[in-house]
DNA sequence: TGTGGAGCTTCCCATCATGGGAAGGTCAAG
DNA sequence: CTTGACCTTCCCATGATGGGAAGCTCCACA
């Protein structure tokens, strides 16, 4: 198998196979004489944990431990817990962040008449003119 | 006022000052005899606006394009609305895609036991070994 | 007056994961 | 034999930021 077949048998592109190989992450291919490298389907296995690790927002440092782990027989799956907890903490920070600002930015366009005069509270919030924004008199018991 | 003391007043690392000057984000700055870079309040309000947009997620790009409506005393609000709820959806479309890893990978880790047995769902599934982990017969009418 | 340290300047490199594209070799079908 | 689809390596770009070196300036203190 060519490199093609395989970046289309495991979903990752042939660029990203070379890269892979290139930092250490799967070993160097066999070559075919004419230079090609050769793949089988051990290979293409090993690049779809790769491509589905990286699917679940796994970094390449973090998939190279999973990828160990997995090829070690002996491995204790409390390592393997671990690294998928921190991952999700990491992610759960993450979208706590994004989430701080989608709460902020719909308010601040709630707010923003949206039509062809030029007064705008979200130029008004960005260029911190004194009051965060007038108010949100909901039911927000948000206070940051 | 030197650039770090208009870093210390904005936020905005000194780093980042001259970089943004670079990419013509801000204007080259006057310099005094000794070549160093002056700034003023009018300065340090603009480098805090963008700090204030950078935290709230926009990219350099949709600042650049903030930061010209602000300074533009005829804008229509409805241009700023509209690079506020593009950044909107797209902080939902993150948030989402996050959020589904997060499902995947909390019911994953949930079921392994994370001792010192090499079992292991989490790696399983990465290996795309058949199911899709087991099953999870709460009340999730997830399907994907 | 000299000196040390803090602060400024520019320039280059690294990150993280990926893609684009050039220049050139190879192979298979027509 | 040509054409086009592959493959190879090599370099560059992204986005936003930080690190650090080499060399300047400035200020305060002895």
């Amino acid at each position: 198998m060519n490199i093609g077949e395989a970046s289309s048998a495991s979903g990752v592109s042939a660029k990203m196979i070379r890269y892979y190989e290139e930092i250490g992450l799967i070993r160097p291919m066999g070559r075919s004489g004419n230079n090609y490298r050769v793949y089988g389907e051990e290979e293409v296995h090993i690049l779809r944990f790769i491509k589905r690790a990286r699917n679940l927002g796994f970094s390449l440092e973090e998939t190279e431990t999973l990828l160990k782990l997995w090829q070690d027989k002996s491995r204790e799956s409390a390592a393997v817990k671990e690294v998928a907890t921190a991952h999700i903490g990491d992610l759960e920070r993450r979208i706590a962040e994004m989430q701080g600002m989608l709460k902020t930015l719909k308010h601040l366009a709630h707010c923003c008449g949206g039509d062809n005069r030029p007064n705008c509270p979200i130029l008004d919030d960005l260029a911190g003119d004194g009051t965060p924004v007038p108010a949100a008199r909901k039911k927000m018991r948000q206070t940051a």
